[in-house]
Parts: C-alpha cells; sequence; structure tokens
DNA sequence: CGAGGGTTTGAAGTGCATCAAATAGTGTGG
DNA sequence: CCACACTATTTGATGCACTTCAAACCCTCG
C-alpha cells in the first residue's frame, strides 16, 4: 500500500498537492494488473476513478456506430488519465483499453476534485500540463494534412527515440504495428509499405519490431521538412 | 473605456474574476480594429498580451519552414486566444491574423497570471474550458481520419446553423470558401467539388456564400455516420 | 504441430491533390 | 458608371497516395 503511495506522491502532477489528499487517496487507492484487451472503462460511463499508470500502454479511443475506433492516444508509465471526467458531467469521454500487460492504479476521482478546489498550485500544473497536451495535439492535426505516411512513422521514430543520442540509435515498438499504425491514422498494409518505403529513404534498418537508426539527423531532415516545429521537438516529445 | 470593461466583464470567462483584477486591465486594456490581413502577433514572439474578440474572425496558424500554413482554428466574437502564453515561456505558440475585418480587445497577459495565480475560481474555469476545447481537438482529428470531404463540410455547416431549429434553415459561410477549405484541411478545388457533391447526396441549396438546407436531419445523416458522436453535437457546436 | 492473429505483398480502385485554364466577383481609378 | 486588374471560385484533366480486397507468410502459443 505504500507502495502505492509513492508512486504517485513521486510523479510530478501531484508534486503540490496537500497531506490530506493523499491520505484520501490512500484509502481507495487500489492498483490492478490486467491482460492485453482488457477493457477499463466505456465512453459515457459514469465516473468515479481516474487512473495512473504503473507500467504497460493504454489505449484511448471512442467509436462509431459502425465499430470503426478514432484512436484519441496511447498512453504509458507515468501518465495520468481520465482525470477530466470531473469537468465532464462526471462520465468518461472515452473508452480505454489495455494494448500491452499493465499495471494500472485508481483513484477516486472525488479526492481530485476536492484538491482541485482547494489546492491553486495543482490547479495550475494541471493547467499546464493541458496546454502542453492541446499543443501536442494541433501538433498531431497539423502532421495529419501536411506529413506524408512515411514522414509521419519517421516523426513517430523520432519521439520514440532519445533525441539527444548521438550515432547509431536502437528502438524497439512499443506496441503492436497494427496499433501504431491506427496511431498514425493509416492502415496496416499502408504502414508496412510506408516502413518499406522510410527504409529506402533514410537507410534506417528493420528487424521485426526493433529498428535501428544510423543518423537521427537523415531521419528528421526526410521526416520533419512539412512540419512547422523543428527537430528536436522539444517540449514535444511525448505524453507526460 | 468602461466600454471594454463592461464587455469583459460579461464574458463568461472572467464571472468570478477579482475587482482587483478588473482594476488592473482597466489601465491598459486597448481595443483595435483591423482589416482582413492584419497580422497580431507571430509564432515565437514574446508575449505580453492576450485578446478578446468583440467582433470579426481571426485564424491563428503555424507555417512549415516551405511557408505551408496548417490552420489551428478561426474563432469570432466572445473567444479569448493566446492566454495560454503564460503557460509556454511567455511566448506565442501560435501566430494570429484577421481573417474578418474585426474589433480585438489587448488585455495584459500579467494580470491574467496574477489573477490566475490567486484566485482558484478562475484557474477552475480555465481548466474546464480547456477541457472542453480537448475534447474538440480530438474530434477534429477523428474527423480527419474518418470523414470524406463532403462529409466534414456537412458537420462544419450543421456547427454553424442552429441545431435546434425545424424546417428550414439558411446559412452564411462567415469567411472565404478558401478559408473554409484550408480550415478543413483540404484544397479550394476539393472543397468545390465536395459542396456540389453534398448538393447532389443531400439536397441542400447553394447561392455564392449562402446555403440552404431544407431539411437538418438529412444533411446529419449523411455527414454523421463516420462520427462518433451523434447529431446534435453538443457542446461541441463552436468554440466558446 | 496446428490454429489464429499479426504482418507482408500483390492487384485494383478511390479520393483527393495538382496543374491548367475558364469564369465570376470585387474593388479601383478614370 | 464603365473598364481594368486582381482575386476568389469553378471546372477539366491527370497523377499519386492511400485504401481496399485478397492471399500468402510468419510468428507465437496452446
Amino acid at each position: 500500500m505504500s507502495e502505492i503511495l509513492e508512486i504517485i506522491k513521486s510523479n510530478p502532477h501531484f508534486k503540490n498537492c496537500s497531506a490530506a489528499f493523499f491520505a484520501n487517496l490512500r484509502t481507495s487507492a487500489a492498483i490492478t494488473h490486467h491482460d492485453k484487451g482488457h477493457i477499463l472503462f466505456v465512453n459515457g460511463e459514469a465516473a468515479e476513478r481516474f487512473y495512473l499508470i504503473k507500467s504497460g500502454w493504454v489505449k484511448l479511443f471512442r467509436e462509431t456506430l459502425d465499430g470503426t475506433q478514432a484512436i484519441i492516444d496511447i498512453f504509458t508509465t507515468g501518465h495520468i488519465f481520465a482525470e477530466t471526467a470531473i469537468f465532464e458531467d462526471n462520465k468518461y469521454p472515452y473508452s480505454a483499453e489495455i494494448v500491452e500487460p499493465a499495471e494500472i492504479i485508481a483513484l477516486p476521482l472525488q479526492a481530485l476534485k476536492n484538491e482541485i478546489e482547494s489546492n491553486n498550485k495543482l490547479a495550475l500544473s494541471m493547467l499546464s500540463t493541458m496546454t502542453g497536451y492541446g499543443r501536442r495535439q494541433e501538433q498531431e492535426i497539423e502532421h495529419m494534412s501536411l506529413q506524408s505516411a512515411p514522414q509521419r512513422i519517421g516523426c513517430f521514430l523520432l519521439r520514440l527515440a532519445d533525441q539527444n543520442a548521438r550515432g547509431e540509435v536502437k528502438i524497439q515498438l512499443p506496441y503492436d504495428k497494427m496499433l501504431v499504425a491506427s496511431r498514425l491514422g493509416m492502415q496496416p498494409e499502408t504502414f508496412s509499405r510506408a516502413l518499406n518505403k522510410l527504409k529506402e529513404k533514410t537507410g534506417i534498418k528493420i528487424h521485426g519490431a526493433t529498428i535501428e537508426i544510423d543518423s537521427l539527423n537523415q531521419l528528421a531532415e526526410y521526416s520533419c521538412g512539412a512540419c512547422s516545429s523543428e527537430f528536436p521537438c522539444k517540449d514535444l516529445r511525448s505524453c507526460k
């Protein structure tokens, strides 16, 4: 139990929270783990808890009447989600599914609501986080209209890599290629072909889910030409 | 001068603000008006002011090295923008251009920063607004990957219309078709053709910038099929 | 070893972009 | 008030990128 509390306390989002808040959390914080495919909650459901990812990957999405999914984002360790339900009639505004085996900490929304209403520092830090998230979404939209499929993949790989690295970098795709594809808004077939095209253009090497990049700069030159922010895309790297 | 203050005070965003805040604003609030094409500020510039639109339309955008624009959003009366600069190193995170003659109220960012740091109600209301804005962005991304060009136009028209209206509705496009096109992420040529296709499919009537819709339901049926939220898209209508 | 899902490859189709040119609309100065 | 210049919009023709449908391959796991 105290382990959970440690994890929570060490998360930068809760840096400025009150002792009362942590005490509240402790009473009902719960850690669970789930396999691929588990649905945590669905869009529209009444929301009582929000979540912190200890490990693994979680997909947030909505779906249309005919079952097509629109992927909102895919998050991992350290990320908090569903916290905005307190501003949305206490309904989850999207569905959440485990896509790689995960340990998830569930926390009471009410406690967050109380704290945020009394602790201005927390409200400010959430505002700042959401502003950053907004920027990332705007960039996402930009990418969809300005970049080609191979460029979007290149950009994705760059964000996955340590951008300060020099020389050769080795990357593991964190989840299925199918999922990367839909995360990037393309079909699996397109992803496969586009990845090969990226290989031709930039000399990256592909072995299954492992990708070796000889030169980040060469990859960036090809991928970031059609983007309004230049490599390294500081602060936009991934979703904290 | 007091007129400006009235406008500011009547904006729902500032509902809970302190007298000190309004006093601060009063000292340096300025109203200006501008013609089409005027640039208010550019991406990256040092930010000292944020803005409230009294009338007209403003385009927020970023551009790539080769000059291509990515449109972030287009706002009108009542909307506040560039306020997030206080969370972004006091730099404007995008550029802003007048696209229809506009009256703009400029306000000091510092005053907002002070108020938001001392007035939790304001912070909460901004959080709530930004959450809503996030939802809208997510929907935007969804539309780009799931809807066809004619459907996106249909959806745009529906959001422009009074969604509770019964029977025939008449709409004026608020700005150039070229701009609508880029707002929707398509070329002007594509917009023109897609609008005609929408006419065939849904029986709308087009006279220049005026569009008549016989049945909102018929339009919604065609446009919203590929979307995860159903018509009427409450709360997502436009950008308050 | 065999079943089933993930991934790749091939072939064909579709929607949007692009290039080019005609037309409509708007504001200007004469 | 007209003619001109300039821009917005439409139309046509063509090309390309991504999708779709189909089938093979591959990998993992029971």
